[in-house]
DNA sequence: TATTAATTTCAGAAGAATTGAAGTAAGCGC
DNA sequence: GCGCTTACTTCAATTCTTCTGAAATTAATA
């Protein structure tokens, strides 16, 4: 059987024109060498050089040449893209995530990343907690950023931080004068606008006043156009609020125990692709720091 | 170094979905597989299988069976058509002849010649002894077949067959009524057309005779109309008048060494490509047996 | 023709792959 | 959930391959 080895061999040897140099350059030894020619020309079923001194090919010679040299190329090649790929330096990663992570925490979390991997292919989807579960488990994320649910499933949640609701209302309100923490009975009288993010909050009191809400709106500008506008107040995590939106005020809410828990979401069965690996890794350890930090704790 | 054949085996498990079977497959035992298999997955820097139960790729494990395929395919094309051209089926033969060999010898010969070897691309120019010889020595023609000459030069001569020169005259004319073979000196009064091939006669009685020839003619098929219209007589080798042409008598000379000699014309430096080899080797054995029958000797 | 340099050959040494047996883990039926 | 079967891995011994260094051969050069 011939072996891509012994092409490399052979190649080096026609390009040196001579055995001495090549066995330098592949480092072996003349004799090692020209025993592997012999045994290449004996599978071949030819003559490679015109005489022993291997400095002109015969017309077998020539063609071994470019095809041997096509191989070794293509080969290398193949190795080095698996290698890449395996390193997570080449590869591609889709990531599903919640809109406040996607806009607060992943952009540096994702430059830092690809720093060192500015081969690596990534897709971001910023869509809710439900839907990012949704496309890891079809398996068109890699890995997903969501709030923590229930149901088990096909995909595993690992916890990345905690994160408080805030209460978000218009500056001239009311409540804003009160000088202590928002406790739901305080906003028996005001008007609470819905959203995606505060209907995971299991507090009775506050179910019972998303109960009367007659708007919901999921997206977070909009929301915000709507608080700003005098229309009503809404409840979000703090993260989604990071970077204050000007001309509303955000108020502290008394009931500690209304936070979500955001996390990786992965599937259970498949095990991840180098670069998500990488990234799950990366993401376990950067990000907590990183909304720590944000949230100035 | 990761080798082909590693490649190789991961491959055939990868198909075969389990160790046993691909064991089977490349004739190894399980234990070998699983080891090549480990060192595969330690060189490349990941793991290949999902499981130890090898039914399910990882992403790395998908991505090394489409370029391993694909590597694993190439090599062995590639030496498939190292394989050939060695054996002479594929490669490609450039041939220039004289006219009298290539019109009436070369046909049979190469149809069996390419009979073994379907895919060899021939080129046959027909072309005078001279330039056969400067197409052999400039490597535009692999091979030629054309009269000794006495240069020795780059190239070297074979000897394949001689070949008496004949008369060839109008059916009407007043030689054919001689019941003997033709005497130079019965040529005396003629009209003599020369001719490419006969200026190889060394004779001086001969050379005599064409010096106070006025017509040349390098054609054969023009030489032949020209006899017959009765312009004059002409003397040609009988191999370029084999098959006999209407309307014109074919003579015997008395002059015994009146012959050329027809042989390979090879260069002397440069081997020959295995098809040409072939050729060379095939046409030394066929041309002559052929030569004979035709000639009727 | 003698000298030098390169290549080949050969036998032994080193290294790599393979085997068979034993051990471990995974899947399957009860 | 438990034991049984099957598949895979590990290990040490063996076999096969490749490599080396010295000697012999061959080609080129003076």
């Amino acid at each position: 059987m011939i072996k891509l080895e012994a092409l490399r061999v052979f190649v080096t040897v026609a390009e040196s024109g001579n055995i001495k140099d090549a066995a330098d350059a592949v480092g072996r030894t003349a004799s090692a060498v020209s025993m592997t020619l012999k045994q290449l020309e004996e599978e071949i079923g030819g003559p490679l050089f015109q005489t022993d001194r291997k400095n002109s090919l015969t017309a077998l010679g020539n063609l071994m040449l470019d095809l041997g040299r096509e191989q070794i190329r293509s080969f290398d090649k193949s190795v080095s893209i698996m290698r890449a790929f395996a390193h997570s330096r080449i590869g591609s990663l889709s990531i599903a995530s919640v809109p406040s992570v996607a806009t607060n925490v992943l952009p540096p979390i994702l430059q830092r990343f690809l720093q060192t991997r500015p081969q690596v292919q990534v897709e971001l989807f910023d869509i809710d907690s439900a839907q990012v579960r949704r496309m890891v488990e079809s398996g068109v994320a890699d890995i997903g950023i969501a709030g923590e649910s229930r149901a088990g499933g096909a995909v595993e949640f690992t916890p990345l931080f905690s994160d408080r609701f805030k209460l978000l209302c218009g500056q001239e309100h009311d409540l804003c004068r009160l000088e202590r923490p928002v406790e739901w009975s305080d906003l028996n009288a005001a008007t609470l606008i819905r959203n995606g993010a505060s209907d995971r909050i299991e507090a009775e009191d506050y179910k019972q006043l998303a109960g009367q809400s007659l708007i919901t709106v999921y997206n977070v500008t909009s929301l915000v156009a709507l608080v700003k506008a005098g229309l009503g107040l809404t409840i979000l995590p703090s993260l989604t609020m990071h970077g204050a939106h000007e001309g509303v005020a955000v108020l502290e809410l008394a009931d500690a125990a209304a936070s979500r828990r955001v996390g990786l979401v992965e599937r259970r069965d498949v095990p991840p692709s180098p670069v998500a690996a990488a990234f799950r890794a990366f993401a376990l350890k950067e990000i907590p720091a990183l909304v720590a930090e944000r949230l100035g704790r």
